[in-house]
DNA sequence: GTGAAAGCGCTAACAG
DNA sequence: CTGTTAGCGCTTTCAC
């Protein structure tokens, strides 16, 4: 690997010469910088990132912690906050917390030691001693989809109030008054707010909340398939159920039809969050869609913003709400008769 | 953020003594190791990964390169190698190329700059050009799922020639003739062992190679929606499509489904990899799966072991090609009568 | 315009 | 056993 200082022994001038011409940072006399430019070509420079790291305090790295990166939503995500990172000259290390906390705050330790630029984290923990953690990394960090409170950083979101509501009132609209909702991982934010939405517009409608028909599916699949076998194993089931995210939507919908259940018509289902190819998955599944573009690209502007404020000045913690929307699929109907 | 300074300081001794006690590389008595490491804790010492890699030249980065991040097997792929590099104390750096060869060399230079220790590589270039680029990085390679002639690199891969035959095998079995094939990216590796296995096992069994049934998917689910479209209105129509991918395979599904063919009873479809959510799918795809947990495992050993060889000897070029497994689903049957 | 030198945080000889 | 020192590759004053 060629340094800089094969660069300067080539054009015979020094090594600070060679960083002012190449960086455009000092008067150099238009020859030198060309002579410079020609050795660099042929001895194949290209800066040492790290070298340059060391010295910034800040490297050209930025990390992006999800809680399950096989995840389509996050995969989107990530697909998306790479393609606008690239373009700043960044990279991107992606990390899977598996939704654990201990995880999570080992690879936030990780990343602080390799001086990432900054960091885009959908958290999965709370509590003072979390928070705590994370304000001593001192990092910029832009907070997705699960937001925490006590944290100095920049929140992006989606109303999940509304992403639960919305698909309720669509379920009371076709005459359901038994509807089951299973739930995300307990605690956070995101997942309360879905529940809260759920509640709300159930309360609203006049309609009796039976709180057995509440369950948790963690987010996972495996669980939202096993809690919606009991759900429809019971005398009293529900006729029709809201999913917290899509991959727990679709556990529900092999149970549905492990169990023999017709689905919209014996049993509607409607979920948070679409999959690729959902247009091949028979119900095409109602949902309530985040705007996954809008996401990446306010999290991406407002970290580099940070990123290059830092030093300079602080920025006051933001955040930006965006709106879900509703897709109607044929995985809801009327309750059957009866 | 505390550095070997602040802890020599607080306990009293040189930063050499400081290192050499933390690492456990040198003689240290006892006493002063743990006033050290004492010290260490109540800074809140954590060693700065960027100066140890300027120092040593490599770090603990491993870079991860595929053509689509967002398809269901490197997704899976990512998850697996990430768990396993973890171990070892690595972080990965994934990113997306787009099958482009030119951003995939600009990715590898990004990641060369960086020191990364090594990459695990998808790749999607060849030729003397290609190949020359790449050895002149001098990283330690594990090609992945695509090989490359003249690169020197450890290869882990599925024996792709098998994954077709063994799909085309069992349509014909069933009593398909006319079958088509929807392949992936001209000029690969992977691509190619799949035509092969795909024409050798039609002539094998007699039957005719329709060229105009052999066309090119990209592997990417639009262009398979789009040349299966063609396929199937055709005069003289294809009974059985082999997907070379699991996008692919989904692309042509929806294609069945929007002319309002029958799966499988009017035409037959397998394809190549899972999906996650296969089981929600109708019909269940029948599909050859590649083992992702070995060719991560065997990936991952065989970088880490490339890494730490790295100066002390060197390693010959590996390969180690696994075995495709067969599930038979509902999404093929015998062809229509008539 | 250009060069010398300090220093980012760490490791590893080499002295003592 | 412990401390001094050089140096990884680069940027950035500060002299000349």
């Amino acid at each position: 690997m060629a340094t800089i200082r094969d660069v300067a022994r080539l054009a015979g001038v020094s090594i600070s010469t060679v960083s002012l011409a190449l960086n455009d940072t000092g008067p150099v006399s238009a020859e030198t910088s060309e002579r410079i430019r020609q050795a660099a070509k042929t001895v194949g420079y290209a800066p040492n990132q790290v070298a340059q790291t060391l010295k910034s305090g800040r490297s050209k790295l930025i990390g992006m912690i999800v809680g399950d990166i096989s995840n389509p939503f996050f995969s989107r995500l990530l697909r998306e906050i790479e393609r606008r990172v690239l373009d700043h000259g960044h990279l991107i290390i992606a990390l899977d917390s598996a939704t654990d906390p201990d995880r999570e705050r080992f690879i936030l330790d990780a990343l602080s030691a390799q001086r990432v630029a900054g960091v885009v984290l959908a958290s999965h923990g709370n509590g003072p001693d979390y928070t705590a953690h994370i304000r001593r990394l001192k990092m910029p960090i832009v907070l997705i989809d699960h937001k925490v409170e006590g944290i100095e950083a920049d929140f992006v979101g989606t109303d999940n109030f509304l992403t639960s509501a919305m698909l309720t009132e669509h379920l009371i609209r076709l005459g359901h008054t038994r509807i089951a909702h299973v739930s995300g991982k307990l605690g956070l934010w995101t997942t309360m707010q879905r529940i809260q939405g759920f509640r709300s517009t159930m309360t609203a409608a006049g309609l009796p909340i039976d709180e057995s028909l509440i369950v948790d599916g963690d987010y996972l699949h495996e669980n939202a398939y096993g809690e919606v076998l009991r759900l429809l194993t019971r005398h009293d089931r529900p006729t029709a159920i809201v999913a917290a995210n899509n991959v727990m939507a679709l556990g529900a919908l092999q149970a549905i039809n492990d169990l023999g259940f017709k689905c919209p018509s014996e049993v509607s289902l409607a979920g948070i969050d679409d999959v690729p190819w959902s247009a091949v998955i028979q119900p095409r599944l109602t949902t309530a869609l985040q705007p996954v573009e809008s996401l990446a690209g306010t999290a991406i502007e407002w970290l580099i913003e940070r990123i290059y404020a830092r030093g300079t000045h602080i920025i006051a913690p933001r955040e930006r709400i965006w709106l879900p929307s509703l897709f109607v699929g044929s995985s809801t109907a009327a309750p059957p008769a009866g």
